[in-house]
RNA sequence: GCGCCCGUAGCUCAGUGGAUAGAGCAACCGCCUCCUAAGCGGUAGGUCGCAGGUUCGACUCCUGCUGGGCGCGCCA
């Protein structure tokens, strides 16, 4: 419909410009909004305005002869000056009516678009690393990726979800060291557990897990592990230092036993982490491994193309890109002194195999305490001859944890975290789903799990999901007044829909489309959200100031097509946020109030 | 100290240059003999952090100030 207008004004304009009322040295942008409010009609154009310089005339005149200039056009009901200028247009009710037809037909396939190129994307979201479950810290960003995959696919993208799995260095041997050595106390060994372990429970029944499989294959003496081990902290020592030499006797102590250890741990926080996910609707085309990075020639090409680029150099041993060439704030080591390739290293590698595998676009969703990797990762790939536009970086805000008033706190080395899928049991996938995409993801968000629980008109999840059933509960329960429903009918009576209700609710269905796409455009998800709130208000409201089952044949079909259209829009909308759409809801304990 | 993000109603937040700045919650007043009251209608609530600038027009863009969050490793 936009188009449409626009094309209307274009031609208005080369009509006034060929007559020499327009003396205009290039053609204006035109800029045509949906109005805000009803009053304004249905579109706006501030072209009058615009052009008020250029021309150096008044904006009204301008508007006026743009008016004049209009070609007619069945869509288009009246065109109004309005305000300091601007152009509204008022649509024919047949055009606004149209868009039901539309849905009916097309049901969840409406708003879908086609894109016919640049439409390979990749986005990587979560990739925490997997030495623990994942908490509600990662479930904004599961949330929010997945919500965003969705929508990017709705509009015609070829979306390629991926995690990347951090299976490689320090942390992931600290975590197998932290198994070995709760499984060696439940061998019997008395022993102080590193204050840079990791704590969490789940470290303790992998262990058990290990000693059902290896009985004491794997267990050593206290002495031999702690063998001329440097003090950890509580004593006096440097507890990364502590960890680290615990984590050499380990290697030298177990051997192949070690390799055992890690992989039994890592799989089974990696299934854990999959399960965790897919309980909250979250799904991935690929889980990509760092180590293969390092396994096949991936880090040392990308390295090779920063060399041949003339972009390392040495220093201190260790191997530097100069990043601050690039924008960033100083240059970063891809190498250490001791041979060692760094994250970095690995980041830069994973970078250029995305662009090797020719996606047209990378999104990454990152932890908004990352964003001091946004400079360091543009530098690499302009670094690497890509182009930095393909790549977009997304930060998701930290969710604060509310029960009610009282702020919970998270840390992963401790163990006193609130999981995912603690959260998820009690509230549901569909509210957490929901509350963690309903604010922009770069503000930070007070998600109350209190509200999120509640069966209350407070809750928005239940509020949308419930607007869904009700239309549902309509079509169940025609066959007990005996009545039908036939789409045909609807759609010839289409006209009958009169009521402010209606047409209100109409309006609203035919902006679906464009706010996925600007939902898309923007990389954004909450729009989605908001938007579902105000249908869902729309529909209640029309619900309660119209009867759907009346005896007037043409007229209660054409409503429930409305009704049928709401349904469709509402169960789609919620399902790119990753929310079900129940067909039914009941609660018990709210009977009575 | 440097960098990034944020400041909009009592609270939580929408609003990426346009018309009278909007929702929800909380508060107050109403509505079930009627398709689910997890609902609806109404009232009240604002110097858009402050000060300049750009513009026909600024919550929106720029600069400074102020308050808050986060980040600044040869860690991952």
């Amino acid at each position: 419909m936009i188009g449409h207008i626009q094309e209307l004004i274009e031609n208005a304009l080369e009509h006034l410009a060929a007559k020499g009322e327009f003396n205009l040295a290039e053609p204006p942008t035109i800029n045509i909004e949906r109005t805000r409010s009803k009053e304004h009609g249905d579109y706006a154009s501030n072209v009058a305005l615009a052009l008020a310089k250029p021309l150096k005339m008044k904006p009204r005149d301008i508007a006026e002869k743009i008016i004049g200039a209009l070609t007619e056009t069945s869509h288009v009901e009246k065109v109004e000056i309005a305000g300091p200028g601007f152009i509204n247009f008022y649509l024919t009710d047949a055009c606004r009516l149209q868009v039901l037809k539309r849905i009916l037909k097309l049901k969840h396939e409406f708003g879908n678009k086609k894109l016919d190129s640049d439409n390979q994307i990749t986005v990587e979201f979560v990739s925490a690393n997997p030495t623990g479950p994942l908490h509600v810290g990662h479930g904004r960003g599961a949330a929010f990726g997945s919500s965003l995959c969705n929508i990017l696919k709705k509009v015609g993208y070829e979306v390629h979800a991926e995690y990347y799995v951090n299976d490689h260095g320090r942390q992931m041997d600290i975590l197998a060291t932290s198994v070995w050595l709760r499984y060696l106390e439940l061998c019997g060994e008395s022993i102080t557990f590193p204050a840079n372990g990791y704590k969490g429970e789940y470290i303790v029944s992998i262990a058990r897990k290990i000693r059902q499989k290896f009985g004491d294959d794997l267990r050593f003496s206290k002495a031999e592990v702690f063998a001329q081990v440097s003090p950890d902290e509580p004593a006096g020592g440097d507890k990364e230092k502590h960890i680290d030499e615990l984590v050499m006797n380990a290697k030298d102590i177990l051997g192949k036993g070690y390799n055992k250890i890690f992989k039994t741990a890592m799989k089974n926080i990696l299934t854990g982490i999959k399960n965790d996910l897919e309980d909250f609707n979250v799904y991935y085309d690929q889980w990509f491994s760092e180590k293969s990075l390092h396994e096949d020639d991936t880090i040392d090409r990308a390295l090779a193309k920063l060399e041949a680029g003339g972009h390392l150099y040495k220093k201190e041993g260790a191997l530097w890109f100069n990043a601050t060439h690039f924008g960033d704030e100083k240059d970063r080591v891809v190498m250490r002194e001791n041979g060692i390739k760094t994250y970095f290293a690995s980041d830069v590698a994973y970078l250029m195999n995305k662009f090797e595998r020719g996606f047209d676009k990378s999104v990454y969703v990152f932890g908004a305490d990352h964003h001091g990797y946004i400079p360091r990762l543009k530098a690499a790939t302009k670094a690497l001859g890509f182009d930095a536009d393909k790549i977009e970086i997304l930060l998701v805000q930290f969710a604060h944890l509310f029960k009610g008033k009282e702020k919970l706190q998270m840390s992963t080395r401790s163990g006193e975290f609130v999981t995912l899928k603690e959260l998820v049991s009690e509230v549901g996938c569909d509210a957490a789903r929901f509350f963690y995409v309903m604010r922009s993801h770069d503000q930070h968000l007070d998600f109350d799990m209190d509200l999120a629980k509640s069966q209350s008109n407070d809750n928005p999840v239940y509020y949308i999901q419930y607007a869904h059933a009700r239309i549902c509960s309509i079509m169940r329960k025609l066959e007990e007044q005996n009545m039908t429903h036939n789409i045909e009918i609807g759609h010839v009576s289409v006209e009958l829909l009169v009521e402010e209700q209606e047409l209100d609710l109409i309006k609203a269905l035919s902006q679906y489309p464009e706010t996925v796409e600007k939902a898309a455009a923007n990389f954004s998800a909450h729009p989605v959200a908001n938007y579902l709130r105000e249908l869902a208000q729309l529909f209640h409201s029309y619900y309660n100031a119209h009867q759907v089952q009346i005896d007037n044949e043409n007229l209660r079909n054409a409503r429930l097509n409305l009704c049928l259209a709401t349904r469709y829009v509402l169960a789609d909308g919620l399902a790119l946020l990753g929310s079900s759409a129940p067909k039914e809801m009941r609660s018990e304990d709210k009977k009575t109030v």
